[in-house]
DNA sequence: CGACAACTTGACGGGCGTCAACCGGAGTGG
DNA sequence: CCACTCCGGTTGACGCCCGTCAAGTTGTCG
């Protein structure tokens, strides 16, 4: 476990896109106590039926929530990127109903829940935007349910890679359309409620229709349009408003 | 539209079993503007792309909450009764990301968004049941991410009984195991990611294997153990903990 | 270069969608 | 009191999407 100076800013960055935050906002966060500490991939950081104490912070790596089904079938319910609070559900509801779990090495910070709390009474403006931060994730869940619920097999992988541009848009985590997918196949299925056989097939359709070209885990988006229409894609779920950047993104 | 008095009544039963609300926390929520209005069946109370300027509190009757999705399919992402705020999201994000609907009649009191902030801004105990409240929803989506893309049909409609069984019992609306199931069997296609056709196949199946008994719309559940066996139910993502007074429920 | 995980592809089968027909109860109008 | 309508429930026939399984290939890391 390591103690480092300003490892905090990832959240900083994060919720200053949630709310306003003045400089006594962000000097609180900055002042928050928490350890960091690197992780192989997956590595469980929170397991179903634990008491929560932290936080915990992704500074650097992806993760992902799941839930174990039935005859032990996983499915995951969100992805995460850097700067993303894996479990602000804590904060407020003490014992997991999921799993978290990295699925690349990666670097987290643990963040006492009281430290937090504290922090969201005293500093309304961080509260806020932490309270935003998860009516977002909510929204995100409804879009999945929709996702799994009523998109074929092409539709929903399609989904899921135009969330996971949008997403690093935003967070600004470089380019939209050209990056790493840094899952097995495996874990798109269990993802999308497809076999890890199928999303082949899946990627194998949407690589020939020209819409995305994708070799070894590197994947390039096309045709953005394309993807988007196949895909069903509209980002307002997302409820970035006028904090999308891109033009390369465009929509409509 | 009417206007009388302690209508809000079901708002304070519901966020008492989120938090602990003293006297002048439950004065401010009675002292908060408001107006009653009745509804008919399948009247839509919020349309995705609605500027939200009031929140929608349930005060008798049934709603759901629904996103359409390609070539106009529909995707139910929760149900609702009474004392349930329809869209607390819109606290906080603005522009609404799906529609919300009653499936009978119903009456409603609206709450002008500002008044609310301004109570969660004043008195921390309701920000804090309201927040809560918004991660218990949070965490239903999950389970239904996860009802929709791992299990069978049958599982995913018992699955959605049991939830209805608990939630009412929690909710203190009556017998949890005999009740009437107010929606269509097209509804509850729509809201498990099956066709209506399916759905009836499915209660016969249940019916039949002596789980439930069901005439109409009257359900009664016969074997509870047995329903949450074929549903793969725990009820721990709905965060009730010892606000589970059922022994008729009893579960483990 | 060997081991192992992930990817790839084909064959086969089943769960559930689609469609169509029929039924049954509630409401409506004469 | 009955005919009509309409919505929802019920059931069967048929077919497709996608799961399962198995075999082979590729990529990677020690």
């Amino acid at each position: 476990m390591l103690r480092s100076v300003r490892a905090l800013e990832p959240l900083i960055g994060k919720l200053g896109r949630l709310a306003r935050l003045d400089e006594a906002d962000k000097a609180a966060l900055l002042d928050l106590p928490f350890l960091v500490e690197p992780v192989r991939a997956h590595y469980h950081l929170v397991r179903e039926g634990d008491r929560a104490t932290h936080c915990c912070l992704l500074l650097d790596g992806y993760a992902h929530r799941h839930k174990i089904g039935p005859s032990g079938s996983r499915q995951i319910v969100s992805f995460h990127f850097t700067g993303d609070v894996l479990d602000i559900q804590h904060l407020l509801l003490p014992i997991a109903d999921h799993d978290v779990q990295t699925f690349t090495p990666a670097t987290v910070a643990w963040i006492p829940i009281s430290a937090l709390r504290a922090v969201t009474l005293a500093r309304p403006a961080v509260g806020e935007a932490l309270w935003r931060d998860s009516l977002v994730d909510a929204s995100i869940f409804r879009e999945w349910v929709l996702n799994v619920g009523q998109r074929d097999a092409k539709a929903r992988v399609a989904h899921l890679l135009c969330e996971f541009a949008v997403r690093r848009e935003a967070a600004d985590l470089g380019s939209p359309t050209a990056f790493e997918l840094p899952m097995s196949q495996d874990v798109i299925g269990d993802a999308t409620g497809l076999s890890g056989a199928h999303v082949n097939r899946t990627l194998r359709a949407l690589r020939e229709a020209g819409v995305i070209d994708h070799r070894n885990r590197a994947l390039a988006i096309a045709d953005w349009r394309a993807l988007c229409r196949v895909a069903d894609f509209r980002p307002n779920y997302l409820h970035l408003y006028e904090n999308t950047p891109s033009a390369e993104l465009a929509y409509g």
